[in-house]
DNA sequence: ACCATTATGTTATAGTATAACATAATTAAA
DNA sequence: TTTAATTATGTTATACTATAACATAATGGT
């Protein structure tokens, strides 16, 4: 399903998806909102689409853009639906992808990238390549042990976490 | 010179320095400048004495603010010295220091602290309390083995990292 | 069919940061 | 010590990111 560029098992690659990825978590996504007894709207479906098709972080404005256009075009067909997309239309969305565990915000480029692995809350961190533009998303020991080491060591309790390491990926050295 | 709240040698925090402490800060850091050919301002010195003052992460716009109060107040006695202080002066000013490593860019509040411990480039972590908005800055172990991680493991060469944990400080539990 | 709830549209604006160019201050060289 | 080169700051404008506040529409339960 996901290609894993480290032997490390609990590394991937957030990126990549084939058309057959996008369909499948697209799917198994509406059937957890069922489940979770939330709406998983057209307009939340074509954003968290977008953000898995984009082989890169992607903005808010970008979806901005996106969307405008795919609106534009559908309504050349049909004339229906509103034509403006503006930020709180694509923000709110993505603040409910973000509460479903179905993005992650890279908060320190102002991007979003799908969940590799979709599922309650978790602590990851994610290596951002400033070559290849590629990111891993990391759930690992190391990450485990700094959040233990807040909690227990230094008696801080974490309730949100910014991880997020830039460089260069394998790939690109 | 510094409290430290917590047993552990390589977390301190970042605030509550004395009047005294900021005087020693000063002088220490004109005198690394001075020997690094690089030249430590009034406008630099002022930027990073309201960054070292401040007893909480403070904005860019915030510093704004101080630095136009401290020339209106300068100018009427005086009457020297340009009236108005716009973006480019502050961040230009924090793009210095935090490249002499005196202060820290907390991205994920867009606000800045001093380091507690200025040297050459180095990583660390930051524990922001989101209630009392104090902020502890941690080099030690678990974060030095993240970074191992990140190169060893995984073969992701770290250029810049962003590790800022939110959540509650041992004092405010 | 009605009401309550949730989602989206819409307008305006807040907050953060940088580009581009002009002026001033400092340093080094002639 | 004037000149030229470099560095720093001032200034204007604007880009980028995000949210507040209120109106309208869609959905779900009674």
């Amino acid at each position: 399903m996901l290609i894993t560029s480290s032997t490390c098992e609990h590394v991937h690659d957030v990126q990549d998806f084939t058309p057959q990825d996008v369909t499948e978590r697209l799917k198994t996504a509406k059937e957890q909102s069922c489940m979770r007894g939330v709406r998983f709207t057209l307009l939340r479906q074509q954003i968290y689409t977008l953000v898995l098709q984009a082989n890169k972080p992607v903005g808010a404005y970008d979806l901005i853009t996106q969307l405008q256009q795919m609106r534009l075009l559908d309504n050349e067909n049909e004339l229906t639906g509103a034509k403006n997309v503006a930020p709180p239309t694509v923000y709110r969305s993505l603040e409910f992808l973000l509460s479903e565990g179905l993005i992650h915000q890279l908060t320190s480029i102002n991007a979003y990238v799908p969940c590799c692995h979709p599922r309650a809350h978790h602590t990851a961190a994610f290596l951002i390549c400033e070559q290849c533009q590629r990111v891993q998303e990391c759930s690992s020991l190391p990450i485990q042990e700094m959040m233990n080491f807040a909690e227990e060591d230094i008696g801080f309790t974490v309730a949100r976490s910014v991880i997020e390491l830039s460089g260069r990926c394998q790939a690109c050295q």
